[in-house]
DNA sequence: AATTATTTTTAGATTTGTCTAAATTTAATC
DNA sequence: GATTAAATTTAGACAAATCTAAAAATAATT
C-alpha cells in the first residue's frame, strides 16, 4: 500500500510518543505533531481503515503489528539520511534533523538498500540514536542517563535524545558529541543542573533539563 | 516564497516543453504531466498569481525570468541528485530518473551546496545533461544528433535525451553510454534507423527513433 | 452523586490539486 | 464567410488534510 508524507509522519509521532506511555492520547499526539487535536481525530480514522493502528473513540490508541513496522522504516530511513548528512555531506549535527524529516520520505527501498551499503551499514546515527536494520531489528545499548550516574566516573555519551537544534547547538558549543568522553563531578540537587568535566577542558555546568537528555556509557 | 512539489513539476515541464517551441499550449502540458488540460488551465492561474509565467487565456504561455530561474533550480537538483545515484551509490542510468524526481523537492539550499562540493562540482550528470550552477548558468557543449553525422567518422557518445528508463536500458543492453566510441556504418533512408559500430564490438542496428536522442561530439 | 472541567469527537468550512461535462474561443475546412 | 473541428476555459464536484465551533464523552472536584 501507499502511504502520504502525512501518514507518516503520524505513524513516526506515535510510535516516538508510545515508547514512553504504551498509548498515546489525541492532545498529546497533537501537541507533538503542532496541529489541533480534531485533526488527529481525522487522521486516526483513517489509520485505522488502513489498519495501522488499534483505536476506538476516547479510548486512545496505539501502533499494531502494521503501524510498528511502518514506524521503524521511516526511522530508519531518517536516521540513515542524518548520516549521510554529517558523515558524507560533512553537516553539523544540529542541522539535519529538519533536512532528514523530509528525506525520509522518499520511497524506494532500493535507494536506502544502496544508501546504507555506501554508508558502511551504520549502526548508530549521529545523535548516538540505533539505526533499525532492514527487518525493523534495533541494536540494544546499555546506556544510563546523565541524571543517574555516579560522581567522578569517567564515561563515553552515547547519544542525545531531544533534537530541538538548540540544545544540540549548545553541546556542540561545549564540545560535547557523541563518543567524547566527561565525568560528573557535582550535582546541584535544588534544580539538578550538573558540573561536568568535558574531556580535557575546564569544568562546566550544564541544566538538569540537558543531563536529562544526554546517555552515556562505561569504557573505551 | 515557498512553492508546491506539484507547482515545481509544472514549472519544470514548462521549462523543458518550450525550449523547443519558445511557447507552450495547454494539451501538450497536459500530455507531459500526465493530467488533463482543465487541471492545466486551473495551474496556471495559480503559476500566473505567483508570477512564475505569462500568461493570457487562449493564447498559451511561458515562464518568465522569475519562472527559469525556478526551472533552472529544479533541473540542478534533479541533476545532482542523479549523478550522486550512479557515481556514489551505483544505481544503473536507466534507474535513476524517478528517484531524482522525488528528491528535486527537497527544499535546503545548504543541502545542495554540500551535495554539489561532494560530488567534485560535476559539470554534467549520468545522461550527460549539464548541471546548471548556482546562478542558472548552463555550461554549453558543442554536440551533433547521430541522424545527422558523416559516416565512418568516429564520435564519442556526449548525451542521451528521452530519460524514460526502457531506452537507457536498450543502450546500455548494446553498451553504449556517456562517453562510448561509435561509428556510423550505414545509414537507412527507408526508416531511419542506423547501423553503427560499437567500441570494438561487431556491428548492431538502432532504431531511428533510438538515434534521433543520442548526441556525439567528436575527439577524444 | 451532581456539577464542573477536560478531553475527544462531530459537523461543517477551507485550501490544494484534481476531475468531468459543458461552454467558449480559436483554427481549419468546405 | 459559414460551418465544423479542435483546443481551451469555466462551472461544479471530489478527496485529502486541515481548521473552528459546537456537541458528546470521560475525568475530576466539590
Amino acid at each position: 500500500m501507499n502511504f502520504t508524507s502525512s501518514e507518516e509522519n503520524y505513524i513516526k509521532s506515535i510510535y516516538h510518543l508510545q515508547r514512553g506511555s504504551g498509548t498515546v492520547n489525541t492532545s498529546s499526539l497533537a501537541a507533538e505533531m503542532r496541529t489541533r487535536p480534531a485533526s488527529v481525530t481525522d487522521m486516526l480514522k483513517k489509520l485505522k481503515a488502513k489498519k495501522l493502528i488499534q483505536y476506538e473513540r476516547y479510548k486512545g490508541f496505539k501502533l499494531n503489528e502494521n503501524g510498528k513496522k511502518m514506524a521503524l522504516g521511516i526511522v530508519r530511513k531518517h536516521r540513515l539520511w542524518e548520516y549521510f548528512l554529517v558523515d558524507k555531506l560533512r553537516f553539523e549535527w544540529d542541522k539535519v534533523h529538519p533536512i532528514a524529516e523530509e528525506l525520509e520520505h522518499i520511497n524506494s527501498d532500493e535507494l536506502i538498500k544502496r544508501l546504507e551499503l555506501f554508508l558502511g551499514n551504520p549502526s548508530f546515527d549521529p545523535h548516538g540514536d540505533p539505526i533499525p536494520d532492514r527487518n525493523g531489528k534495533i541494536p540494544v545499548v546499555n546506556q544510563h542517563c546523565l541524571t543517574a550516574l555516579s560522581l567522578k566516573k569517567q564515561v563515553t555519551v552515547s547519544s542525545v535524545s531531544n533534537q530541538t537544534g538548540q540544545m544540540l547547538e549548545m553541546l556542540r558549543h561545549y564540545h560535547i558529541g557523541i563518543g567524547t568522553k566527561i565525568m560528573v563531578l557535582r550535582r546541584f540537587e535544588f534544580d539538578g543542573s550538573l558540573e561536568i568535566k568535558v574531556a580535557k577542558q575546564d569544568p562546566c555546568i550544564i541544566s538538569g533539563l540537558v543531563a536529562k537528555n544526554v546517555f552515556v556509557h562505561n569504557g573505551q
